[in-house]
DNA sequence: ATGAAAGCGCTAACAC
DNA sequence: GTGTTAGCGCTTTCAT
């Protein structure tokens, strides 16, 4: 077990000081007018000792870690591990390294987690934001932190956010099936008032007003995010058996997932007796026997467009806040009865 | 943006020593004998001034971060993702915070990987190790920090790490196919030199021995890990096109995946034509019209041994190293012909 | 029972 | 061109 050498160490070895090591090491050697051959001896040196700077103790010195905090909902939902690879491939680009946290939707966890990080002085956060944690966000903004807000987010926050538009997003769907002939038209969304969710309840009913269709409250049924199989269950049958409806409109892909299951076990027919949308991917909707029809967000759109506003908090101090919205659209298959 | 305020800021708001309140606020106050009263007053002044502490200037002077390198082929990939979750939460209720990379299989993206996190100080690494990577696994050692090997080892490598026994594994999923009837097994791996990749290709292998099934090598084939869809649809279609094999054992999901779509286009039908069974799950195999038989590693299991033996080497300065052997079980549904 | 001070490894302003 | 020095925020030994 070699000990660690440090950068007096190299210092040290030449007979330098730690000064112009460390000028070198980090490619001041113009702006400190270091000598070309001592630079030389000195990356030779540091070489030599398999130097390997202390980070942590350059964090301290510049008040800066290099590290972003990523704050999702459940790192093992496909949606949130694939954000988080193309965040992890973007950030490396800018020399940043994330540490990623879970918060199962729950403010308390969220809160948790951003006590952690801010402890740990992550550079910046991105975060998915637990519904009524708008507080929580104002305080990490409120200390200099740059934060960016993405799937969901806090209308009346000042906040860099990324996000689809899901009202239209949602409506699309919801017109596709109504093209299609159908004409009672549930959905299955969560229990939340998360912008996200809110947004896609309201594309929902929009759509149908639009095309003249009146909206039954029946047809809205929500499951919380933490009793999901059960509260799936249970509010799917009513509706289903005997079926009250013609087509089912999932608010995301989980919801898709349990309440496919659901479905088969009914014995429901997609899409004669029932057509189906729902919202983001899952090799699940490739093998279902009637294609799956999704609403496509772009998953790397919204993790490069997170670091680049990170990044650009990082490096310019602008106040004003930038609200990106990245492109969604409709895969439309077997399951919305189109073919 | 209010500044940050530090452990000396509460000491000279009550007039103390910085060492008094470090005391104090670490629950040393009984070691350091400091008086009930004074503990009192600066937990009282920490909580009104609202002092966070600086883990950085802690792990500089500690020389101990509480962080944990986690290192796996893709954090987008739902098996890695699910471990990784397990992961956080248990390393979170040690006081641990994990920051991730993904290495793609390639062994100097895990170099580069290890090396920034080494550089960061991390306290210990968990790893899924890309082919090859014996060399930088040892070195980690050698400089004295904690590794955890998972999913993937090296026989001949000193070091702690988690995994199922794939021999076994593997030839129990090939039995299985064989108490069903078939004869001539095919079987879809990754070309890779890795424990798991080769131990689950031994178990075939053997299974068909011990069963007096002569194996043909065209019955095995492979595809890379950078390549998948193209090389899958192009060595798939020669073993099925036409049917050389009644039964195809996936060496992961992944592959299966990638397997079934082929099949599917083929139009071969599972399990009259073809049996299947593969390894790991996914949302796609309860999909699947013929639901997917497979062996099931419990990924808790494995992220939960890989802790316990991350602060096991943490806590203790053990010498001997461990090797965990995680269960799996077979999951025996349609697809594998037993119904 | 409390305080003073050294030092973890690094950077950068300043001196020469 | 290169060296000296202070200090980032914290812990801990030692003195009192």
């Amino acid at each position: 077990m070699e000990k660690k050498v440090a950068l007096k160490d190299v210092a040290q070895h030449i007979g330098v000081s730690a000064a112009l090591v460390s000028y070198v090491l980090n490619g001041k050697e113009k702006e400190a007018r270091v000598g070309a051959e001592m630079a030389k001896r000195i990356k030779k040196a540091a070489a030599e000792l398999n130097y390997q700077p202390n980070l942590i103790a350059k964090s301290l010195k510049m008040g800066k870690t290099k590290t972003i905090g990523l704050i999702v909902a459940d790192i093992s939902n496909p949606f949130f591990s694939t954000i988080a690879r193309i965040i992890e491939d973007e950030a490396k680009k800018h020399g940043y390294v994330v540490i990623f946290g879970s918060s199962d939707e729950s403010a308390d966890k969220q809160l948790d987690l951003i006590d952690v990080f801010s402890t740990r002085l992550v550079d910046a956060f991105i975060i998915a934001p637990a519904a009524g944690t708008e507080e929580q966000i104002q305080n990490i903004i409120n200390r200099g932190v740059p934060v960016v807000l993405m799937d969901r987010f806090f209308p009346n926050l000042k906040v860099d956010c990324v996000h689809i538009n899901n009202l239209n997003a949602s409506g699309k769907a919801v017109k596709q099936l109504i093209k299609n002939g159908r004409k009672k038209i549930g959905m299955l969304a969560y229990d939340t008032t998360q912008s996200h969710m809110q947004d896609r309840k309201q594309g929902y009913k929009a759509a149908l007003k639009e095309k003249n269709i009146r909206f039954k409250k029946e047809w809205l049924i929500e499951a919380s995010y933490q009793h999901l199989e059960k509260d799936v269950a249970d509010k799917i049958k009513p509706l289903l058996k005997p079926l009250q409806i013609d087509a089912l409109f999932f608010a995301t892909n989980s919801l898709a997932v349990a309440g496919l299951k659901e479905i088969n076990k009914l014995g429901i027919k997609v899409p004669d007796d029932l057509a189906i949308i729902s919202f983001d991917e899952s090799d699940a909707f490739d093998f279902f026997y009637s294609p799956v029809t999704y609403v496509s967000q772009s998953l790397a759109d919204i993790g490069k467009e997170a670091i680049k506003l990170v990044i650009n908090r990082l490096h310019s101090k602008s106040k004003k806040n930038t609200n990106v919205i990245v492109e969604a659209k409709l895969i439309v298959r077997e399951s919305c009865g189109s073919l």
